[in-house]
DNA sequence: CCAGACGTTGTT
DNA sequence: GTCTGG
DNA sequence: CCAGACGTTGTT
DNA sequence: GTCTGG
């Protein structure tokens, strides 16, 4: 699953690799929880989403607070026909980068974050689904978004039966055009990144720690080797 | 028909 | 808004 | 995802 | 245990 991931770039650096303008309430971050304001390409170009999906037909706040921020992940095995993901899946489809994500390994009841990055140190685009709640009472407009999950690779499989859902680079266009509605292609956006193209390591528990932040939290910690890898 | 949910994760 | 459960 | 709270009264 | 806040 995806519930926590680092997008430490600087808003420059981050117009290079989205290509288009990045919104000045944009800030680098290595702790970005569900809740947050987070970057992702659009069809247009480049919007801030608050992660955590709200859907479109949330009748007050009160219901939005509930249930969007809550909503961080959507299953791609059963988003097509989920109500709150339906439309979304069909005509509002985004792309979130990120440097890694983090996923806690469980063992008996202790938890030990681990970070994921491209193995190749480029950044991970998440598939993600967006959409518009308009508030009836002052006309606010709120775009939210969630990312998409997927069953656990082979290196991800010792940590956590679940991972985001990261498009390569030759779907990118294709995930982002809503015209494009072949399930055939949806099937290959969604089968997990082979193992060789991410990276895994070990990360310090700093990163539970809300608020903390820094490029610190991407550090490898020793002392912690991961268990059962078949790799 | 109306009322109530609408999601994921993990854990047991 | 749209689906499910009663 | 994790951390941290976890209440009541009445009124609109 | 379960909800809210970040």
């Amino acid at each position: 699953m995806c519930g926590r991931f680092a997008l430490g770039v600087s808003r420059k650096r981050l117009e290079e690799l989205i290509g288009a303008s990045v919104p000045a309430k944009y800030e680098p971050s290595w702790n970005v929880a569900p809740g947050a304001w987070i970057p992702a390409r659009t069809q247009k170009g480049c919007a801030m989403l608050l992660w955590g999906l709200v859907p479109y037909w949330i009748k007050d706040k009160v219901s939005g607070n509930r249930m969007g921020v809550r909503i961080m992940n959507a299953r791609c095995e059963t988003a097509f026909d989920k109500p709150a993901f339906r439309e979304p899946m069909r005509r509002s489809r985004c792309l979130i980068p990120a440097e890694a994500f983090y996923e806690w390994q469980r063992r008996g009841r202790v938890k030990y974050p681990h970070a994921i990055a491209h193995a190749s140190g480029r950044l991970l685009w998440f598939a993600g689904i967006c959409d518009r709640w308009t508030d009836s009472g002052s006309g606010e407009v709120l775009r939210s978004c969630c990312i998409l999950t997927t069953r656990a690779n082979e290196l991800m499989a010792p940590i956590h039966d679940r991972m985001p859902v990261i498009v390569r680079e030759g779907y990118r266009d294709l995930w982002l055009d809503h015209s494009v509605t072949e399930a055939d292609w949806f099937g290959r956006v969604f089968a997990p990144l082979p193992a060789e193209r991410l990276k895994v390591w070990p990360v310090s528990c700093g990163v539970n720690k809300i608020g903390l932040d820094g490029p610190e939290l991407l550090k490898r910690v020793s002392g912690q080797p991961r268990q059962g890898s078949s790799l």
